[in-house]
DNA sequence: GTGGTCTAGACCACC
DNA sequence: GTGGTCTAGACCACA
């Protein structure tokens, strides 16, 4: 199953954020060992240099650490994953908020919205 | 500029989606001329065949409406549109729900961390 | 513009019935004068042994009459028109009275939509 | 069996309301299983797409529903298939009462005609 | 096998 | 030129 990708920010970055919910939402735990960087990339459906580039800079973060021998392992520090998961969380925050300004909510209207929604959920 | 589409949904359904914001988003005003199918379609990257498809499903939906030999317009139905842009805005906010809950954050959590984005915003 | 045919029953009769509601709803007025049979035949697309033969048989009915060198003619006769008239209505009539019956309504149902398809006329 | 088609309106309506027609006269009785698209088409005469846009327009209707690996089936909402009965009946009801005004026929006498066809049939 | 989607290319009526 | 329809042929996911 090759990845998706859109034209607006470099593959190499996607495929960063990829992993990176990968490990945040536990389906890669701490300790866990990442395939190999060929295997990986093929998966991926990118170039070996592409994904070799996301690991680089995921690894420059403290997300994953690599030994020279054996591969590209997820962190164990479990400070790190949840400041990963903040800045994720952050992220698409404000994404949602750009689109609901694209839809000419202003700031109040979109929280109103949301706790209609909040409110609703509980209900079910 | 071809449109990019990815493969969880129909690519006509996509397109629709698409005409459907800019229509929401004032970028086609209430009773323009839509391109014609073959140039919109040409636009989008797209056949012909799936252009003519979502525009006739938006037709349906009554927010834009064809004449045969002139073309395609957007309602002049201000009601329309605006059910179309409470549509899409709830739409929207069940799928940021949804990728916060996949990153673990409860419904609380995500007003809170929302809240604190909208006054970071005022102060800006 | 040529004529449209069904395979249920010979195209010469087909092109009959149509020429007799040409004559009937005074499209084709008493006394006057059909095109030539070749004419006529390329007018419906359809061979002009077959025009001739529908024809003949309007002639043996009374409906047009032949002059050996002229040509053929709708007859001045008003009574052999309105026969006719009646004929087509009975035969539309029970053609209707037929469908009704494949769509399952008895005789009473049928009646009582007609008459309140009539009422609603009325009332424009 | 190849259908016929006429030129008046779009070979995909005219393939609907036949389907309709079956199902509403019990040809195809609620639950049934249609044709597969593909043979479904080669029996009437037309194009797989062409059946397929006719289905898809019934089951937006209702009439009809599809199971994506086993095929479409008819409604077994009885409702649903009276109504489709009443509105094929009101317009063939509308198509008799416009042919017999063209044969210059008003609203007394065509029910008056009818009335008789009606006793006449009873006496049989 | 099933429905569904997509593309390519053609034709039509309308103005 | 416009929208709309039709055909042919291909591909996909699903079970």
């Amino acid at each position: 199953m090759r990845w998706e990708f859109h034209n607006e920010s470099p593959i190499y970055a996607q495929v960063m954020e990829r992993v990176e919910r990968m490990i945040v939402s536990g389906a890669l735990p701490p300790g866990e060992r990442l395939p190999s960087v060929r295997v990986f990339a093929q998966e991926a459906g990118v170039n070996p240099n592409t994904m070799q580039k996301a690991l680089t800079e995921l690894e420059r973060g403290g997300l994953i650490y690599s030994q020279r021998t054996s591969g590209h392992f997820v962190t164990e520090d479990q400070a790190v994953i949840a400041r990963a998961r903040e800045a994720l969380a952050e992220m698409q925050t404000e994404r949602f908020l750009q689109s609901m300004q694209e839809l000419g909510f202003t700031s109040a209207e979109t929280a109103e919205l949301l706790h209609r929604k909040l409110e609703h959920k509980e209900e079910e």
